[in-house]
DNA sequence: CTCCATATTTGTCTAGGACAAGATAGAATT
DNA sequence: AATTCTATCTTGTCCTAGACAAATATGGAG
């Protein structure tokens, strides 16, 4: 309910005289599409005098659609790890220059890729993504799985592959809906993978919880994981994305899981993570693990106390080993 | 950042005297894990005496473990059709009554399948997701597929038995964990038997552009009628679930989809998903359809002028059908 | 270069009032 | 008895402006 605007179109107004579409957005449209709280939006309007939307006529905010997308570049350059009092307040150029790919000053954010280039393999991939030639992205990565076998497909190529579509999207090079796009091409290839695995026996060991946290919709690295841990034979009990806390402890506790596996992107805020950690491991039984991996930079930068950080996916094979070691 | 619990766990806190957990949450957690703004949980208190959470060290409101339960009744009960002031108040007993699938008074929502008892056929598998079997669930389910062939697997048995499981969430008789391990397994054995249908000419029509708003996370239901559409031979770009309005459209012209079809559940609020739907239909040219399906009850409710209601999945070959005839 | 103390930055929380879209209930018609 | 219209609730969202603590940056000492 509320006070929408006295237009037609409430949330999403689209005064235009022309037919081009020039649209207007209500806060909690902004906060839909920028991931940026209400508060946090008239927080900053507060400190920063920007953004700085007009009124309608009951007195609620009404941000032009310039302004809306220049919140969009912001949050992805806070995503990729500048702060907002530097930048907030910033012309548009200058977020163009920041956005060429220059990190944020005084913060060493680990880089898997090299900024320079993008491993020329990779190209031909990204190249049908940009030409939104879904059918042939698929084709193409299904023959590359079978020239590569299985964890090579993953390894050397998904996750260096999905890497490269976030930075891309962190540079504003790859739209949202091409993210989209390719991340149900590869979750459709890599399902298909699974089911190809040999089931492991239902007393398979170890037993494997995957979900991410209900803040994090990514679940690619998910299913990346499932794929490397099936081949391990361990007996994966996945959850798709968005778990809340109290629910994955539960599943644990009805699974009888070993391990609760959970993946995470800058996505999801530092705190939200961590507050999250904390509360999964007050939960769970201690012989339950706790392993984390994904591409989120507070992995590397701190460490949780009871939970194990993979920081590659290679590093997945050894950790299953060493667990199996322990537990007989 | 903002103001947290003194004590170790922010966000939620556990202290228990005597090794089981008795959990508190801030009002962030509390809107995170019963989906209720935070606006909503205040306004409710000030109105309706409920919730009553305790304050901490910092004037923080603390809700304890089972008001937190007591509200994700509630938010269950609005979901199947309940007014907050009749329930809010009310005493957990009397919500409990009203659990047992009392729909709410004076309002006609239609309801799919009887309350009075789940189709017989549906019994196995939920019986073996009470038992959290998963392989088992799944390879049941690939044989019923082989069994009944892929059109009937689809609208006789995993439509059915997705609404019945929403079913039982609603009645509090399937927790969250189940339903997400349900989704996973039928999300497993429909993308499997999607691949398995001859891909459609890269020149095929409809193109059909296939996903949710961002609120709305369920993408089961795009699934089967992905499925569907697959077999009569349409070109379909699957974006996933959750995709931002204006980021639908951009796909939408850049793919040149002919058909946007969207999939709603109770979780979206009306009022989100109306909102989003003008919106949509606005950016969209008018060429392009807009189709409507799912479980969400103001779709048969209300009529939004320019979108398609699909009012079951049957309904979906006979749209095709008639689109190709105005189409040729 | 590493470690620690101080200072700044930043997001979230609080308060109660206000408003408009939606739903209900009652009256007036057909 | 079934429909349509109108007036009265109901209800979620938005508003203001101040406060605080966690996270981060800065500067100094070893």
């Amino acid at each position: 309910m509320g006070r929408w605007q006295v237009q037609n179109y409430p949330g999403v107004d689209m005064n235009d005289r022309f037919g081009a579409p020039a649209p207007t957005y209500s806060i909690a449209a902004v906060e839909r599409d920028t991931g940026l709280s209400k508060d946090t939006l008239r927080v900053w309007e507060r400190r920063y005098g920007f953004p700085q939307p007009g009124r309608d006529a009951g007195g609620d905010r009404v941000y032009p659609a310039d302004q809306v997308e220049r919140l969009r570049t912001i949050r992805r350059l806070m995503d990729a790890g500048h702060r907002p009092g530097r930048i907030v307040g910033l012309e548009p150029q200058a977020l163009q220059a920041l956005q060429g790919g220059a990190m944020a000053p005084q913060r060493r954010v680990p880089r898997a890729n090299g900024a320079a280039g993008v491993d020329a393999a990779l190209a031909p991939y990204l190249d049908l993504l940009a030409r939104h030639d879904v059918q042939g992205l698929r084709s193409q990565l299904q023959q590359a799985f079978l020239r590569m076998g299985l964890v090579d497909f993953v390894t050397l190529l998904v996750a260096p592959l999905t890497t490269a579509v976030g930075q891309a999207w962190l540079q504003g090079r790859v739209q949202v809906f091409e993210e989209h796009l390719y991340t149900e091409c590869i979750t459709g290839v890599l399902r298909n993978a699974i089911v190809e695995v040999a089931p492991a026996a239902v007393t398979a060991s170890p037993r494997v919880l995957l979900t991410t946290f209900p803040q994090e919709p990514h679940g690619l690295g998910l299913l990346m994981v499932e794929t490397l841990l099936a081949l391990e034979g361990c007996h994966c009990l996945p959850l798709g994305p968005q778990t809340p806390v109290a629910d994955i402890a539960q599943a644990a506790q009805a699974c009888r899981a070993d391990i609760v596996a959970l993946s995470f992107t800058p996505v999801i805020g530092v705190q939200a993570a961590q507050t999250g950690l904390r509360e999964l491991r007050q939960r769970l039984p201690v012989p339950v693990d706790i392993w984390v991996g994904g591409s989120a930079p507070f992995l590397q930068a701190r460490s949780i106390a009871g939970v194990a950080v993979l920081p590659t996916l290679g590093a997945l094979q050894e950790q299953v080993a060493r667990w199996r070691e322990n537990a007989g």
